[in-house]
DNA sequence: AAACGGTTAAAACGAACGTTTGATTGAATT
DNA sequence: AATTCAATCAAACGTTCGTTTTAACCGTTT
């Protein structure tokens, strides 16, 4: 009892500040101060830093990534055969990250920026982690996305889809820049109109026609 | 004389261990053992950690800044009144940054990468420099695309502007990612190649007609 | 009532951190 | 020849880091 407490006193702290002072500028100390916890309770619970790092991701990332191949599994066998469309794969992808982060009000302090800054991180212990943690995601995502897009080439394809990362993970990493940019304009607390604006802009640039001769300044 | 190549050699030690470690995972006398010279001398010559952090930044973010707004003053130039491409803007957004950092062979260490990182770092100190710093590039940029986009609604334009960021921060991070995930295909060390890429898949999320009744998941 | 095992507590470990000090160098200036 | 001054150096400053140790706690089981 007073362990899942601890713990979760614990997780919830280190993602609060691991958010605002990334990985390595959050001590340890400071976490447990904020969780009203001893420093030793870290280790005995987890074992390290680097393993907490983990256990604070794995509560986030796990359950949207189940959700990710749980609408993509529900998409694929509802439509008949071919019938899948771009912006529903695309929408698997990207409401279970936005709505499980505080996107539309669910706050879950702002794990958004930890999961967008995930990518960019140079710890190499991290970088495995992620690439173990999301290989089955990306590669069911890319195989419906290859075949919604057969007549991409496969260059093309790839660069597209790294680009889709990099939209999506800025867009998770930074709530207050649209709004920011946009004097108010923008609503990145909707998660209505994040997701369906971040919708329309990646599946705009995976349909966009191939390069090409695109480089001449034609007169 | 000594008084230069001192400054240069932390400065190029300190880009080199911050790329591979990030600002707070390279110590400053990791960087004064690479550089060869006394751990002092950061103090003397930079006055502060965050001094030298942002010095590094400095050296490579002020000549990609400035040749961005020369090309997009040529490019205003040279079109003779409402001419401009939405793909040329894009191009003179784009493409300092990629030659500059190392693709295509440039090999400044891999400072991309820094920049790539820097829209997400949790520093606040870095945060007030990356927007006093970036200002006049976002301002005139901005303002270039809004008139080649005119039929865009604001809300619209902006929330695109911000995917358009991710996707080329993104891109600036991992120069390795593209490779590995086509299996070779995709090659981030030509410039032309990763500069076209980016340009068509940006201009094709720019164009995208807007989204409006998206949602329905029509049989 | 005694013994146990999972959990918390205070205290300290050695190492590494950013920063500062004060002496020393060596070429340029007087 | 004496002075100056930017530049470098070894050494240490106090602090904070992640981690470990050892003992105390306390509900549960014998």
């Amino acid at each position: 009892m007073s362990d899942t407490d601890t713990k979760t006193a614990i997780l919830d702290a280190a993602e609060t500040l691991f958010v605002e002072q990334g990985f390595e500028g959050a001590s340890l100390r400071s976490v447990t101060a904020m969780a009203n916890v001893n420093i030793a309770a870290i280790h005995y619970h987890f074992g390290s830093k680097d393993a907490l790092v983990k256990a604070v991701l794995e509560r986030r990332l796990s359950p949207i990534n189940r959700e990710r191949l749980d609408l993509l599994n529900a998409l694929e066998l509802s439509r008949a055969d071919r019938n899948l469309q771009l912006e529903d794969i695309l929408r698997a992808l990207f409401e279970p990250a936005l709505k499980m982060t505080g996107f539309g009000g669910g706050s879950h302090s702002n794990i958004a920026r930890l999961i967008g800054r995930l990518f960019s991180e140079p710890s190499h212990s991290l970088q495995l982690y992620l690439k173990v943690r999301f290989q089955e995601v990306f590669d069911r995502f890319s195989a419906a996305l290859r075949s919604v897009l057969p007549d991409l080439p496969d260059v093309d394809f790839f660069w597209r889809i790294h680009f889709m990362m990099g939209a999506m993970c800025h867009t998770l990493c930074d709530q207050e820049r649209p709004g920011l940019l946009s004097g108010g304009i923008c609503n990145p607390q909707c998660l209505e109109e994040t997701c369906d604006q971040l919708i329309v802009f990646v599946a705009g640039g995976l349909r966009a026609q191939c390069a090409g001769n695109k480089r001449e300044d034609a007169e």
